[in-house]
DNA sequence: AGTAAAGTGAGCATAAACAATCATATGCTT
DNA sequence: AAGCATATGATTGTTTATGCTCACTTTACT
């Protein structure tokens, strides 16, 4: 077990649990509470937590999480969302993507969506068109021919891979969307979806605005984080596509707004 | 096993696990702990991973991209090419790259210039802001902190993974550009430059236009070549880097039109 | 308040990992 | 084929991470 790996796993524990025991974390983690409290300090220093006698608990910026800490086991969560998301699709619509890791998901499953791949007909108009600001599903679905893919311009976030700025708002003025496929950072009925960075936000509300239908991608730890960006209210929201996990009582007011609920 | 071989091994191993040990990975890959520690150097570099104490973890940027785009074929002549090219860039220039195997080699070049890598000063503007219209680029250079990425607008061409159409020509109406890395498909004195399809051509001309200063950046075998689209005259362009084995008469007129030529 | 129990930080010892250096081997260029 | 550059492995002295002990502080309970 290595340092960084204590450290994030660290931080999933105080995330999950809302605090942690020295003792505690220096059990699961197989080390002594010498070591762990090193690491609270450490954590605490960049503060991630904030240290009490005898463990720690979490702060509000380690509910925001960047990237690095969010771990694969996810993935089949979020692939199954991507799977009936991508399912929504029929043949000839313009899809919007945003970034995110939910996002890419989608892409993939797009492009594994057999019934999209090159037919012996040749057709002139490809089978669908993705437009996206996020410049790792960009270079991931050009290899597959029957797409055709929209790049929005901007500058590039590391974070996220996401284009940002005004270039990419001048060209999603120009572009209309059948259906866009919104991954954020957040999402409760009354703060809408909200991303982590303001710059994402706004392009990511442009893209909304562009769109004839919007569907959140977003697995259930969503709906209890908070992020810094509203993207836009909740009621802009046409569906939801998430994972069982989610309070009833939350999912219900956002029915009450006309938001239909898929959980996968 | 060499070298390329042996970092894309590593960065599996550190994307499917998370993270991996020098000695694990120094008894997978059969060699000495001294080597996977440099490896790790190397990788850590370029951000796609990140060093610890006996070992190294994923970095969040590792986490998204195909391999496929990371690892550089071993081309030793496009390289030389790249590494000459990148060395011509000071600090703080705009520098424009547009699609192709070779204009890829550069911006992996500028990437591995050392001097802009991340400073401890923590300066707010960024060492180097790379225009690009080609998304594999856009992708691999999005990881490298200390490199602004600014991406054209488009619709990305599978075969090049080059933006075309008319957003990347809007997008590139507003920007200016230092220096130009110009990949060609054909060069000669008659033609100038030319690519292999017309969209991707007109967008290459607009970067021309753009930039103050133009470098082609083109292997011999590109000079006895023809591609259908003419990008621009030959007059156009300041400085031509290529390997030995140019016809010496070709080169003398390219001289004649004031072309600076660099043999590697 | 007083006392016991638990938690803490500092210092120290040890083992592992590291950077630097050199020698050898490999491969590329001329 | 010779010469240069690069890659690798081994060696050595240095640094880092960790666990342990111990004197001290905070918390909890009477």
């Amino acid at each position: 077990m290595n340092r960084q790996l204590r450290l994030s796993s660290i931080l999933e524990l105080v995330v999950e649990k809302g605090s942690v025991e020295v003792d505690d974390a220096s059990r699961i983690l197989g080390v002594s509470a010498a070591t762990i409290r090193r690491d609270f300090d450490v954590l605490a220093k960049r503060q991630l937590l904030t240290r009490t006698h005898g463990g720690a608990v979490a702060t509000g910026s380690s509910l925001g999480l960047p990237l690095t800490y969010k771990v694969a086991k996810d993935d089949k969560v979020k692939q199954r969302i991507a799977k009936v998301a991508a399912e929504m699709v029929t043949r000839h619509q313009i899809i919007g993507i945003n970034g995110g890791t939910t996002s890419t998901e989608v892409a993939r499953a797009l492009a594994a969506r057999t019934e999209f791949a090159p037919s012996e007909s040749q057709e002139h108009s490809p089978a669908l068109t993705v437009v996206t600001n996020a410049v790792n599903i960009a270079a991931e679905l050009t290899v597959r021919h029957q797409i055709k893919i929209v790049v929005t311009g901007g500058v590039a976030r590391p974070q996220s891979y996401e284009l940002i700025g005004p270039f990419a708002e001048e060209v999603l003025k120009e572009v209309n969307i059948d259906i866009t496929f919104l991954g954020v950072n957040a999402f409760n009925p009354v703060m809408g979806a909200a991303a982590n960075h303001e710059d994402e936000a706004k392009v990511n509300r442009q893209m909304v605005a562009r769109s004839k239908k919007v569907v959140v991608v977003a697995d259930s730890s969503k709906f209890t984080r908070t992020a810094f960006a509203t993207i836009c209210a909740a009621d802009q929201i046409n569906t939801i596509i998430t994972d069982a996990g989610t309070d009833e009582k939350m999912l219900e007011e956002l029915r009450q707004l006309g938001i239909e609920i898929i959980i996968t």
